[in-house]
DNA sequence: AAATCGGGGAA
DNA sequence: TTCCCAGATTT
């Protein structure tokens, strides 16, 4: 096996070379032009699983309404919700809230200002403690993201399953060793910027990379062959239906419970696909009266591990029951975190 | 170690 | 369609 980096200097080297190309090349981003902790932070947050110019907007807007962790931590559930609707993984900006909470009760509201502390955190693992550490702090320490394992995997020419927690330990401790002694944050964020637009997933550019000669891969064309990882599963099907169901001109909704779009709103749902005559029985069940009702179009929904597959009915009844709230279409837009998968049905409303 | 937890951009 | 994204937490 070819060895690269062997020596200080060639580290160095590839220190320098990565961090000049950063400062020509890197993107604007709201958090970049004024990072303070609390900023850096949430930019974190928002980053898990989540691409850059997704998260933008929704940074630039969830800033502006919650501008400081001890508003945060005095912020409803469900506004926060609202502000989070369409972002995904909804628990981070609960935990989120948990952990400001945490700090106005105990750090006088104040983010911690190292890893280890950081680690405490709700919602804070091994890479989001590292990235704030070393950006927001200057802490010598590493933020091994999937672009970063990307990296690794193809400099070094390793074969090493990156989704296993012992490659990327492995990984990360190679990480550890190129660490340069100033500009950390700089240097963890120049990686990473490095894998979304040089060393990227699919056709790399390695012919603009500013460390194209420290890699293995490129010298030996396995840029197609690395990162190794494993396939996604299949996702499992669930049948419902989805039941506008209309008072006046109210309609129905029921917060979820599940940990599955936990806090966010739906309408009222049944399991499985039903006919008519089965969607009546059960509106009546529930003690409302029907009054019409008419199938809307079917809707698919894709998460990572689930598949819906959602059949629709829209019911006009003559009261309303217990168990659900009923709200005007634009306050039900305006106030309510609603899933994505049920958008689709919003338009049933307007 | 494996499963859960969203949604969307890109090829 | 499939892949994978500045991952964390639970089982």
């Amino acid at each position: 096996m070819e060895q690269i980096m062997k020596s200080q200097t060639d580290s160095n080297k590839f220190q320098k070379a990565l961090l000049e190309w950063y400062q020509k090349n890197k993107r604007e981003m709201p958090w970049r032009s004024k990072p303070t902790p609390y900023r850096i932070w949430l930019s974190e947050i928002m980053l898990q699983q989540t691409r850059v110019d997704t998260v933008i907007p929704y940074f630039e807007k969830f800033f502006k309404h919650i501008p400081t962790i001890i508003d945060l931590a005095r912020t409803s559930d469900q506004d926060l919700l609202k502000l989070w609707e369409g972002l995904g993984y909804y628990r981070r900006v609960i935990n989120m809230k948990k952990a400001a909470i945490h700090l106005v009760e105990n750090n006088n509201g104040k983010l911690y200002d190292n890893k280890k502390d950081l680690l405490t955190l709700a919602g804070i693992g091994e890479y989001s403690a590292g990235a704030i550490a070393s950006i927001a702090f200057q802490e010598k320490v590493c933020a091994v993201d999937g672009n970063v394992l990307r990296i690794m995997a193809r400099l070094y020419g390793d074969y090493g399953n990156i989704l296993q927690p012992t490659v990327s330990k492995r990984f990360t401790d190679m990480v550890e060793k190129l660490l340069p002694d100033s500009s950390i944050g700089d240097f963890n964020q120049a990686l990473m910027e490095l894998g979304a637009l040089i060393c990227t997933p699919k056709s790399p550019d390695c012919i603009h990379c500013p460390v194209m000669n420290f890699c293995i891969a490129e010298k030996s064309m396995l840029q197609n062959e690395l990162p190794v990882r494993d396939k996604q599963g299949v996702r499992r099907k669930e049948d419902k239906t989805v039941l506008i169901i209309q008072f006046k001109n109210r309609f129905a909704i029921t917060k979820r419970e599940n940990r599955l779009l936990e806090g966010l709103w739906e309408f009222p749902v049944m399991d499985g696909h039903h006919d008519k005559d089965e969607v009546i029985e059960t509106i009546e069940k529930w003690g409302m009266k029907v009054l019409s009702i008419a199938a809307v179009k079917k809707e698919k929904a894709l998460f990572s591990h689930i598949e819906w597959d959602m059949a629709g009915f829209h019911i006009m009844v003559n009261n309303k029951c217990d168990g659900m709230t009923f709200e005007a279409a634009d306050k039900i837009v305006d106030e309510y975190p609603i899933a994505s998968a049920y958008q689709k049905y919003i338009s049933e409303l307007l």
